[in-house]
DNA sequence: AACTTACTTTTGAAAGC
DNA sequence: GCTTTAAAAAGTAAGTT
């Protein structure tokens, strides 16, 4: 009966220590990532929440605490990509996506796709592009995703195009490679996303 | 105004069956031209027919796997291809071992583009996976029949997961209704 | 910029780790 | 859970020419 008693204990405190570091792994990621306090609140909850549901048996704790934090981004309405999550995790790209497609699904998380007008602001303040671009950038998503031109694409590729062609158009060009590298995407992907979206706006060549 | 279903194909059949005997897969690799065998990395030896073209994954206990057929015929072909080979290495095969299909992929084509994300939000994001992300398909589950759909925004469709090649047809006129009744097909 | 190759998703069985 | 097989869909990526 003792025996159980302290077993309980080293349990208890096992599973203390496991919760403290997945918090603690969240909080770090969370500040690499330069995300609010709201985010990581977010992140905790759906956290214990997959904790509660016993969705962490036979996953990683940092795999789990990694999707919290990805699906809390795109929650909170400021979405981070799977590689940029990626940098700040030590669990790579491909194990953070199908573990978020897991307990998205067990929680019913019920998340909609991540709208690319959500990388804009983000992205065109690292390009130091002016608020002129950013709304001509929306205009461009907005418009283009409205006829079904998003389908199947990644919401940052597509977020890309729109940016570099929205820079053109306001005269404050940066090159593919420039917003290729703050999106993380190839200049391949903005090319073919780009030539999508000034035909489907009726612009020039 | 083509039909859906007159777009179906199919891709690839999964197949099981056994020749009801053991066997050496040491020996089979060393005598059956063109075998592939590393125990360290699988336990099956696999073998590859060219007409009509195929991989069988043959297994010690004498059980077989058969895929990449493009239909149910193609497999009962294949495999008695291999029953055949392994008749010459001297090895006893039963008559006509039953053959299981486990699994069909198909492909089609609805005719018309795509909204996914208003599908996805249509058919409830409960009902569907939808990443892209990670991969441009929605992936819609049916429970009748049992099979699961990946949804393009092209219109093109792979359905994945049936036993019979009806079900594909089921599952496309399913879907197709779905998404009429939903106002997002057209 | 084009080509080629390769990886992402889904499904199913087999035997073994 | 993983390993291996084949196949389609379409997007993305990387390496060559």
């Amino acid at each position: 009966r003792l025996r159980k008693w302290q077993e309980r204990i080293r349990t208890k405190d096992a599973g203390e220590r496991n919760l403290q570091f997945a918090l603690s792994e969240i909080d770090r990621m969370a500040s690499a990532l330069g995300v609010p306090r709201s985010v990581r609140e977010v992140a905790s909850v759906i956290y214990r929440r997959a904790l509660k549901e016993d969705l962490i048996r036979g996953r990683s704790i940092e795999g789990v605490a990694t999707s919290a934090l990805y699906a809390a981004c795109r929650k909170e309405g400021i979405p981070r990509s799977l590689e940029e999550i990626s940098e700040v995790s030590r669990v790579e790209r491909k194990e953070i996506g199908r573990t978020y497609r897991y307990i998205s699904q067990e929680l019913g998380l019920e998340m909609r796709p991540v709208d690319p007008k959500k990388y804009v602001p983000r992205f065109c303040s690292e390009l130091e592009l002016s608020e002129e671009v950013q709304t001509k950038a929306n205009e461009i998503i907005e418009k283009t995703a409205e006829e079904g031109l998003l389908s199947g694409k990644s919401p940052t590729g597509y977020a890309a195009a729109a940016i570099y062609a929205a820079s053109l158009l306001c005269n404050e060009k940066k090159t593919q490679r420039e917003v290729a590298d703050v999106a993380q995407v190839t200049e391949v992907t903005i090319r073919n996303r780009y030539q999508e979206q000034i035909e489907a706006m009726g612009i020039h060549g | 105004m083509t039909d859906p279903k007159d777009t179906i194909n199919i891709e690839n059949v999964v197949a099981s069956t056994g020749i009801g005997q053991e066997l050496d897969l040491q020996s089979v690799a060393m005598d059956l031209e063109g075998a592939d065998y590393d125990p360290e990395q699988f336990p099956g030896l696999v073998y590859r027919t060219q007409n009509p073209k195929s991989a069988a994954l043959i297994f010690r206990s004498g059980k077989i796997v058969c895929t990449g057929a493009k239909s149910t015929d193609d497999v009962h072909e294949s495999l008695r291809i291999v029953f055949d080979k392994l008749r010459e290495l001297q090895i006893q095969v039963n008559e006509d071992p039953e053959i299981v299909v486990q699994n069909i992929v198909t492909s089609a084509d609805l005719g018309r583009n795509l909204n996914l994300n208003a599908i996805a939000i249509g058919l409830g994001l409960e009902n569907i996976e939808y990443e892209p992300e990670q991969f441009p398909g929605l992936v819609y589950r049916l429970d009748e029949p049992e099979v699961v759909a990946l949804l393009f925004g092209s219109g093109k469709l792979v359905i994945t997961g049936g036993k019979k090649p009806k079900d594909a047809e089921h599952a496309v006129d399913k879907i197709v209704s779905r998404l009429e009744d939903l106002g997002l097909l057209e």
